[in-house]
DNA sequence: TTTATATATCGAAATATATAGATATGCTTT
DNA sequence: AAAGCATATCTATATATTTCGATATATAAA
């Protein structure tokens, strides 16, 4: 799967925040990371959680999470009064292969 | 080789801008990208031929190549009255492994 | 249908980044 | 020593990003 410059440059803007790196490597293994937590992960991790851990406000994480979705990086469902975010793998590997070979 | 959380602050922030990520893909193959030149490449390419080829002023190409250089990306070497820019390719490469196992 | 909860969006302030012109520094040539 | 060329640094301005509080929206519960 190749990218175009477009996608690459919103990924790579959307990774060089310290906070938004965070949050992709916590969904990385949400059992571990959210320990607390009585949800189950198969959709992700709810919005909640996560702005729970990161000790910034509401608003911001939700800009956070968008900006990673619009990278592509992380796709989200909403189940009920929650929304799920997760990675997207697929996306994700694209992009560190990319770097790889077009770097 | 593993990289602090600060040396891939760094490297992310310094690729997360278009014309740095370009300069560093044209001193990949620099008897390619810069054919006018008659230097021999072994040291690199000097500010002047990455200037010229930008379009941008001398002083902002100086900036991104300081940037770049920071970030480990780029190493130096002055060489009479030319400086002469060339890929760290150790660095380079650690980071996009990195990236690959702890993204 | 009101109230509560979860998340997104808006508007503003603070901070960071990109760019350029002017000037400084370091070699080289005369 | 002076003049010229290559590059870096300084200063200012324009633009983008980060963050927050306030408000809007969507679902759920009472």
């Amino acid at each position: 799967m190749d990218m175009t410059d477009n996608e690459v440059d919103l990924i790579i803007k959307a990774l060089a925040n310290p906070v938004r790196r965070e949050i992709l490597v916590w969904l990385k293994h949400p059992e571990l990371e959210f320990p607390s937590s009585q949800c189950p992960f198969e959709h992700g991790v709810c919005v909640g959680l996560i702005n729970e851990r990161s000790k910034l406000s509401q608003s911001t994480i939700s800009t956070h999470l968008a900006t990673l979705q619009r990278a592509g990086l992380l796709e989200s469902r909403r189940h009920g009064q929650w929304i799920y975010y997760r990675r997207n793998e697929t996306v994700i590997s694209a992009f560190t292969q990319h770097m790889q070979s077009a770097l």
